[in-house]
DNA sequence: CCCCTCACCTGATCGC
DNA sequence: TGCGATCAGGTGAGGG
């Protein structure tokens, strides 16, 4: 479940590995990816570029090229990078997109993997990524992030507050894994409406985002089930986990047993001994 | 506007 | 053994 740690190791290697350099090929292998793009504009608008840098915002992984256009990926649930030597374009179970990188480092194939097809992969130009980017919350890792945003972003809201951590356009880049962790590191009940927060709750609400946030960037990620980094390799904050897919299991705060309970349609993890 | 539910997808797992 | 039901969750559409 690619949430902002894993996007953000995502990013990085893709930067180290394909920065300054041009993309030669490009194959759509499923026309869905690119949608609502044709997989011809697409290729027309990638082929020939040169890749500036690679960076992350939310959970987008972002590409500037060398004409100002901007080529980001969504990853949703099972979206995945690979890339390997340079090699024959062919077709695979999964393959969503093919690309022929080429530069002074020997260039390579970055595959595109994704088997529960939700995932999205777009060339914008200026004024559709600042379409995109304008709406998308702020992010939690920024120096904008302040306990005064967390609380304006909080108040008037009727919704339990693990939703609202959720929700892309107040904070972006907290999905379920992380939004839970965030919650329990701050001692609060996810069940609790946002706007009832009193100052210091919004105080460890902040402190919590920013810590569970940092240490998974760190620990490169949460390897549950399908996230993977661009070389295969697994995150370590699986083991750092202290709610989320740990229902029944004892707390190692207080040592009750962690509840699982439905917010919203989706699996909230807690504390019921020491998150209130 | 605010918040919730559902659909989109496939693979893993579970009960019969 | 096999098969159907259920679950996983990021996101946008639609509805109350």
């Amino acid at each position: 479940m690619p949430e902002l740690p894993e996007a953000e190791t995502i990013a990085r290697g893709l930067h180290a590995a394909i920065a300054g350099q041009r993309v030669q090929r490009v194959r759509v292998h499923r026309e869905e990816v690119v949608e609502p793009m044709t997989p011809a504009a697409f290729r027309r608008a990638l082929t020939g570029r040169r890749v500036q840098s690679v960076s992350r915002r939310a959970k987008w992984i972002v590409a500037s090229l060398d004409d100002g256009a901007r080529w980001v990926t969504q990853l949703r649930m099972t979206g995945r990078f690979t890339w390997n030597p340079p090699s024959a374009l062919r077709t695979e179970p999964h393959l969503s997109i093919s690309l022929l990188l080429d530069g002074t480092q020997g260039g390579g194939v970055l595959r595109f993997y994704d088997i529960r097809r939700f995932g999205r992969v777009w060339v914008l130009d200026p004024a559709g990524w600042s379409a995109l980017d304008a709406r998308l919350g702020i992010e939690p890792l920024s120096r904008e992030f302040s306990r005064r945003s967390l609380a304006g972003l909080l108040d008037g809201s009727r919704a339990p507050l693990r939703n609202v951590l959720l929700d892309q356009k107040r904070v972006a880049g907290l999905g379920n894994v992380y939004a839970n962790e965030a919650c329990y590191l701050a001692q609060l009940d996810p069940r609790r409406l946002a706007q009832d927060l009193d100052e210091s709750e919004i105080e460890r609400l902040h402190r919590a985002i920013k810590t569970v946030l940092r240490s998974a960037v760190e620990r490169r990620g949460t390897s549950f089930s399908d996230y993977r980094d661009i070389l295969g390799g697994e995150g370590e904050f699986q083991n750092d986990l202290e709610v989320y897919g740990r229902s029944g299991e004892p707390c190692r705060r207080c040592g009750g047993a962690i509840a699982r309970i439905v917010l919203a349609g989706r699996s909230a993890f807690f504390c019921p001994g020491c998150q209130h």
